[in-house]
DNA sequence: GCTGAAAATCTAAGTGATAAGATAACTACG
DNA sequence: CGTAGTTATCTTATCACTTAGATTTTCAGC
C-alpha cells in the first residue's frame, strides 16, 4: 500500500516542517534575552510550579540526564535559579528561581506568549483545539511505543 | 485573554513533545545505519528526484547553508553522493548518489517507512488527512512570518 | 564591457545539546 | 547488618549542526 505510506510520510514532513517553522519564533523570542528554549522551558516551568527537583523538570523538558545539569548550570552561572538541597533525598536537588530569575520570566512571558499566538495564527480558535486533540493523540502513542523498542532518554544505568 | 494565551501555549507544547516523540522514532532508526535525520532527508530527497542543486537540497531539508556543505560533504565521505559541476551557473553544484548510495536507500526505505507508520498509529487515516491539513495551515502561516521578522536562515549576504 | 550588488557554496570557529560512564545515596531483602 | 540493585545527579568527550564571513560567479544597469 504505497497509498499509506505516503500518506504516513507526508504527515511526518509537515510535522516536522511545521514543528521547526514555529520553533524559529519561539527561538528568536527568547534570543533576544540571551536563553534558548530549554531554558526558557525550564524558567517557566519553575515560575509556574514553585521549585523543582532536578529530574523531575528534566522529564517535564525532554532532555537527557547530562542536559539537565548544564541547563541549570548555565541558568545558575545567570543567576536566574539555584540549587537547593533536598533533605529527604541527599541524592537529589531542588532548583529553584532566584528573585532576579523570577523577575526575569515575569518579564518577558507576556511578550513571549503573544509572539507566539501571533506565529500560531494560522487556525482558528476550534482548528487548535483540534489540532491539540489530534496531536496529543499522536505524541501519546509515539512516547508509548518508544518505551519499548527506541533509546531510552533517561541515564544511569549500571550492569554488573 | 488568559483563555486564549493558554490555549496557544498548549498547541505550541504539544507540537513540540509529538514532534520530539515522533523524531525519536525516525532517528533511532536511521541511526541502525550511521545516518541522522539530515542524511537520510538528502538521500531520500535525491532518491525521489534525481541530481539536484546543494540550494534546492538546502531549501528541502531546512538547514543553513554551511550545513548543507557540512552533510553533503560527509555523505560523499561515506561514498554515498558526489558532487557534480553545473555547467549554466560554475558557482553551483548539483549533489547526485552514488550507486552505493541508490541501493543503501533502497535497501533501507522500506523499514524506515515502517517504522513511521508504526510511531504515527496513534491517529487513523481519516485523522492523519486532517492532522496534515491543519499542520499545514498552521506552517504556512509561520514560515510566512519568518520571513518578515525572524532571522533568515539562508546565507552568504555581504555589506561593504 | 564595467561596476556594484546579489547569489551559491565553502570554511572556521562556536554552541547547545547528547551519550556513556562515574559517583554517591537510597532501598529491599536475606 | 550488608550487599545487590536502583535512582539522581554530575563529568567528560563528542557531535550535529549554526553563524559569520570569505570566495567565486552571475547579473543588472549604465
Amino acid at each position: 500500500m504505497t497509498h499509506e505510506i505516503d500518506l504516513n510520510l507526508k504527515l511526518w514532513v509537515v510535522l516536522s516542517r511545521t514543528y521547526h517553522a514555529v520553533a524559529a519564533h519561539a527561538q528568536a523570542d527568547v534570543a533576544r534575552h540571551g536563553l534558548t528554549v530549554a531554558e526558557f522551558g525550564i524558567l517557566e516551568a519553575l515560575h509556574h510550579k514553585g521549585p523543582m527537583l532536578l529530574g523531575e523538570v528534566q522529564r517535564k523538558i525532554l532532555v537527557s540526564s547530562g542536559g539537565i545539569s548544564y541547563l541549570v548550570d548555565r541558568l545558575e552561572s545567570k543567576g536566574l535559579v539555584e540549587r537547593r538541597e533536598c533533605p529527604e533525598d541527599r541524592r537529589a536537588r531542588y532548583v529553584a528561581l532566584t528573585p532576579e530569575g523570577e523577575a526575569l520570566i515575569r518579564r518577558i512571558f507576556p511578550e513571549h506568549a503573544r509572539r507566539l499566538a501571533h506565529a500560531l495564527s494560522g487556525l482558528d480558535e476550534d482548528e487548535k483545539r483540534e489540532a491539540i486533540r489530534l496531536l496529543r493523540a499522536l505524541g501519546k502513542r509515539a512516547a508509548e511505543l518508544e518505551a519499548d523498542d527506541a533509546p531510552r532518554r533517561a541515564a544511569g544505568t549500571s550492569s554488573p
